[in-house]
DNA sequence: CTAAGCTGTGTGGTCAGACCACACAGCGCA
DNA sequence: TGCGCTGTGTGGTCTGACCACACAGCTTAG
């Protein structure tokens, strides 16, 4: 008769683990009240709570007051928040060297592009007619819808950079690899007051933004041409060249 | 006068966030006790708890029960149950398909083998001989321990599927970039359970390991010939030459 | 008959308090 | 000097009280 060594919080996340594993919860359930569950767990409601605290930060349960079909703790699948809080909490402790972050950034990302260009690629050998119904290419209407209000003239540079963030994931998006977006999500976030301190570093924030709305256009350029091996690189020119010229690191290679 | 809208347990965390960003904090430091903290903050001990328990699944806080300089609740910086956690739980949420976790490894783990493999080509640019007091290759040594211990006869299928990890983790290692190693133990352990299913569905377990060992030692020899283009190949083949064998998928390019 | 208001219920959010085991530090005694 | 005891502060856990919220159901008034 083995006495169970978890604690009380850990008991009530590998039980709601375990349900997710088996199928019995999915996102749009309802978790049972946190009384109810401290019952059927034998543990206490605050062990409850502690647990769904974690599952909340972590993008698994949203928690709403009141009752009906809304109240109580919905199960949801939304990674982006609990990988920013992770790196972002990592990075202030110390855990992850910006360093790290960027050179991680620049796997993903200039994988991302390469992925993209392939994709156009695939879709070019299938079918050559550019106009043709049934060829696919990856959707990159949100990418251009980006680029576009990058172009809006006034931006402020807390805005550009917003909008700068929002088409690099849109890009991951475009990909559709969910553990790609969450992680470049993650990343960003991760290191998001070092960007925006960065910016005081520059000599001009006209000539870098300029430079950088014709790189994006570059990178999605060459993407449409079905050209990996040049949006890799440009991706990497990119990022790793605004990271130089703020002195967040690391040196292009 | 705004009144602060933030849940208490979301205040603590922000403090201290807050005091890791400014360095009041650091690993290896402790916190002030739940009561003390709860008192300062102004909120209940509950809430506290709450948001060390946030801190401490993501790999933040280590707790210790008693007195004296090793309890309380004492910071490190260990990122890699966290990403564990928040990976194997968006999988079993669906938030996170498998597929895209094996697509995800494919990018990290060719990065780091090439990048390991061109460390090499720039050691040996800079000082040819191979002995040369000053060329610093990076460290492959527990790369080859592992090599050697997975040739070990009459290993178990879960033995050897851990000291696989173990390698394919100390390649990321050896790179030194923290946030790929925790990626990577991430995704890992996220599909750990299909990975061990996969098994049964070999043909013979026998042939499969001895062709991943064969695999193994011919990534660790692209890296150490300098050969970035190869080791990235091998490492591509490798990973999903066995996801296709195990049909965890996706099918090789 | 319909709409508005009231009541009851169950939800999460929060705090306080009680008690436990643990681990150490300090003190007293042999 | 070493051992045992006591006190203190630690996290861990549970319980209970109360709050605001949100809905569902019922009653009353127009």
């Amino acid at each position: 008769m083995t006495v169970d060594e978890r604690r009380a919080w850990e008991i009530v996340l590998a039980h709601i683990e375990n349900d997710l594993l088996l199928g019995r919860l999915k996102p749009g359930d309802r978790l049972p009240g946190e009384r109810t569950l401290a019952t059927d767990l034998g543990v206490g409601r605050s062990s409850v709570r502690e647990a769904i605290r974690v599952l909340e930060v972590l993008g698994l349960v949203r928690t709403n007051v009141g009752s009906g079909p809304t109240a109580g703790a919905i199960i949801v699948a939304l990674p982006g928040g609990g990988m920013s809080a992770l790196m972002r909490l990592q990075v202030a402790a110390q855990g992850f060297p910006v360093a790290d972050i960027v050179k991680t950034r620049l796997v993903l990302e200039t994988a991302v592009a390469a992925e993209l260009a392939e994709a156009v690629l695939s879709a070019a050998l299938l079918r050559p007619d550019r106009q043709h119904p049934d060829r696919h290419d990856p959707d990159l209407g949100r990418c251009v819808q980006l680029l576009d209000a990058m172009d809006a003239p006034g931006l402020t540079e807390d805005e550009f950079l917003a909008l700068d963030a929002a088409f690099h994931l849109s890009l991951a998006e475009a990909c559709g690899n969910q553990v790609v977006v969450a992680t470049m999500a993650g990343l960003r976030t991760a290191i998001e007051g070092y960007v925006r301190a960065g910016v005081a570093r520059l000599a001009s924030w006209s000539d870098t933004s300029d430079r950088l709305r014709a790189e994006h256009r570059g990178i999605l350029a060459a993407i449409e041409a079905a050209d990996p091996t040049g949006a890799h690189s440009l991706v990497h020119a990119h990022i790793s060249g605004y990271y130089a010229e703020t002195q967040l690191s690391p040196a292009p290679h």
